[in-house]
DNA sequence: ATTTTTCATTTGTCAGACATTTAAACGTCT
DNA sequence: AGACGTTTAAATGTCTGACAAATGAAAAAT
């Protein structure tokens, strides 16, 4: 039972490896498809496919031209912020992870951010977070366009703490859980529930109030788990329609 | 400026979608190549471009043979890590994300499991620990097994939260750093001083004290960061060698 | 009934061709 | 000499056709 990889897999391995080393360098230009398929003894087809694989990864780039190729790529939080949320939205879905642990997870990371975004946060962070706020109140508001809202309230609060290696590692666990946060039903009365508690929040961050943030934040994230219970339950007991 | 993107891109992004959506459900088998290149209207070349793209992302496995195809892959966490771990690598070295921003995320994200992990880590968890406690305190270790060891350390308290969305978030954070940890050179006296303070963080595990527990988080955090600092400083008086 | 053989299906790899894009090299005109 | 259009070479993108290798199922032999 000898798993020997395609070749392909191998060769965007070993690309890819030179890349991480720093053997690569950002911005530096890749042999053609023809010089690698002479170096690694394959066809140029198997040269393509290991090529494909590392563009899927957003490692390399490539140009078309007299000039052109494959040139290593500079990976931009920005850039990896897609492929973060499709990973962990999939990685719930496909494990079946229930909403309850998604929120801990969510809110566990949230609180963590709390104390820095209390200090760094700046007027910008405070202006979005209101502006959202103001939306949310808004009654004649779709679920989804209400979620969509409480994801930029959110990241928000994140990226007021000014790293971005949090707010990288947060956008999976605050985006990724959007899906099953739309299968939720707001109810009026939960909305002005939530708006007021998002109120809080940002009373608490303008007035850089850790101890209020992160007690505001338990709150919202009990909540909130309650809301996904009683969804949960509900869903329990069968409905006419499936 | 037309940006259109490549056939085999486009193609990947619509067996992606129907993935993602749940139209595609974990397990299926998509068409075979031939009849793929049939419905897009494409060259086998092409279709297979869009598979290894899809394979790159572990969306889905391919299987040669009479019974062959590629089927729709269950993402596991297991599987995410590795990903999660060179993109968060790459993302530190490429943005030239300092040290201290780095460290500074990782110990905030770790300080959001204290208490979860106070509440339900294991026995086992807590043997993981202490193990890698003794082996830290062997003299002849190498920076490299020391920080590995590090490593193992700090997952074990992660995964005591026993929450695997967050244990896949900080996997990224705290693996993805050891190349920068890497760069330290560990005196004796500051391993002694890091075991101790492990030491400490395990006591406060094993009786279940969350305040200890981030209390102890906290003054590794800022030893660690100093001790980064010292480094920094170091490098910048350039000796001799590059 | 069991084992062996054959066979069809499917992915993996290769070779060669043509299309398309792009920038540099070249010529031509002012 | 400089500006502007043309040619050309290099590179990726795509297509076609072929063969190799793996693999399970059906057929055949024992």
């Amino acid at each position: 039972m000898k798993n020997a990889p395609d070749l392909s897999a191998q060769i965007a391995k070993s690309i890819r490896d030179a890349i991480v080393s720093g053997d690569l360098d950002v911005g530096d230009r890749l042999p053609s498809e023809a010089e690698l398929s002479d170096q690694f003894n394959v066809s140029r087809s198997t040269v393509r496919e290991a090529l494909k694989r590392l563009a899927a990864q957003s490692l390399i780039r490539t140009q078309r031209g007299a000039t052109g190729g494959a040139f290593v790529n500079k990976l931009r939080f920005e850039d990896a912020y897609g492929q973060q949320i499709t990973t962990s939205a999939l990685l719930l879905s496909m494990n079946a992870v229930d909403f309850t642990t998604a929120c801990e997870a969510r809110f566990a990371l949230e609180r963590a951010c709390a104390p820095l975004s209390a200090q760094r946060r700046t007027a910008d962070h405070l202006a979005t977070m209101r502006a959202e706020i103001t939306r949310q109140a808004q009654p004649g508001l779709t679920d989804e366009a209400f979620c969509a809202s409480d994801v930029a309230f959110h990241r928000a609060l994140v990226d007021g703490a000014g790293n971005p290696v949090l707010s990288y590692q947060l956008a999976g666990a605050v985006e990724a859980i959007e899906p099953l946060m739309n299968m939720i039903t707001f109810t009026a009365r939960s909305r002005d529930q939530i708006v007021a508690l998002h109120q809080g929040l940002a009373d608490a961050l303008e007035a850089r109030d850790t101890d209020a943030l992160v007690t505001g934040l338990d709150t919202l994230a009990h909540y909130t788990a309650d809301l996904g219970a009683t969804v949960a339950a509900k869903q329990k007991t069968p409905q006419k329609g499936n």
